[in-house]
DNA sequence: TTGCTATCATTTGTACACGAATGAATTTGC
DNA sequence: GCAAATTCATTCGTGTACAAATGATAGCAA
């Protein structure tokens, strides 16, 4: 509390960026942003979750996989992955079964509702990223997914 | 199956891109930048999670308010804020009291410890930001920075 | 073979995240 | 000044998310 350091103040302090903000950090944003896509992705599809639409677009994208691989394909944990699967199980969107030479494995297929679900969803999926990217021009949406994608 | 249609296909098609890639989708992008943030937080902060972060960061930031209040600032809804501050209150790092002029609202404020706490993880949680953009240059960072924002 | 190692799936425990319902306290509209 | 609408906090239920521990199976090496 004394005046004398009041000249090294600056130079002392071990923010060099001044204060902290919360709202100017990746992470906050990325929160934030996630939160916006999560609600006009409810908005338009209700019935299903991101992460169980994703489930369904990358079993329709490659067919039948293992439990495993699909979670790398969308990537979620395994323990995530489960879960997601066992809903959409329960709901008779996909089916399961072991793998013939590899008991380990867990065979996940799309069921034919499935299918025609996932197929119905796409025109409906490409309007919530449309709608999520509203606010930038075509060239600026274009910016941002592509540098997203160099930081994930 | 016929051939006839083949020449008008392209124009029939509801999905005027083509197929339906994933990886491109904005809300796939930001989940998995999302996770990879997560990680880096993590390994650098390994005792605070982003949000309880972000709850002591903003109360560092504004002082002593209600629950609600604070929730609208981390953009966290009530029950998830409520989460988040029963487990900082749990560690010390915040204390809770009833307002006094309106008794609905809880007051929440940082402990000693949990300003000391806070302090400390600046300089952390800069460099935590620094690093989940290090794979961009300093122009494109910013960029990104600034075109979320205004996806949020 | 025998054992080492790796892979696949499951389970458990913790921590967000949000919708919906509830109850208490305050504010408003009239 | 009182009834209606609002606000604040809590609770419940569901759905990600991930670390860590476990068990089963497979592949590899000595």
């Amino acid at each position: 509390m004394s005046g004398k350091e009041g000249l090294l103040e600056l130079a002392d302090v071990q923010e060099p960026e001044g204060a902290y903000h919360l709202q100017d950090q990746v992470g906050f944003l990325l929160r934030k942003a996630n939160q916006r896509h999560l609600a006009i992705f409810a908005a338009r599809i209700s019935d299903l979750t991101p992460p169980q639409f994703a489930v369904l677009a990358k079993l329709h994208e490659v067919g039948d996989t293992s439990q495993n691989q699909l979670g790398n394909l969308v990537a979620m944990d395994a323990a995530t992955v489960k879960g997601v699967i066992d809903r959409l199980k329960a709901r008779g969107l996909v089916g399961i079964g072991r793998h013939e030479a590899d008991r380990r494995r867990l065979l996940v297929s799309l069921t034919a509702e499935g299918r025609a679900v996932v197929e119905r969803l796409f025109a409906p999926a490409r309007a919530v990223s449309r709608e999520t990217l509203a606010p930038l021009s075509p060239r600026e949406a274009s910016t941002l997914v592509r540098l997203l994608a160099r930081i994930s």
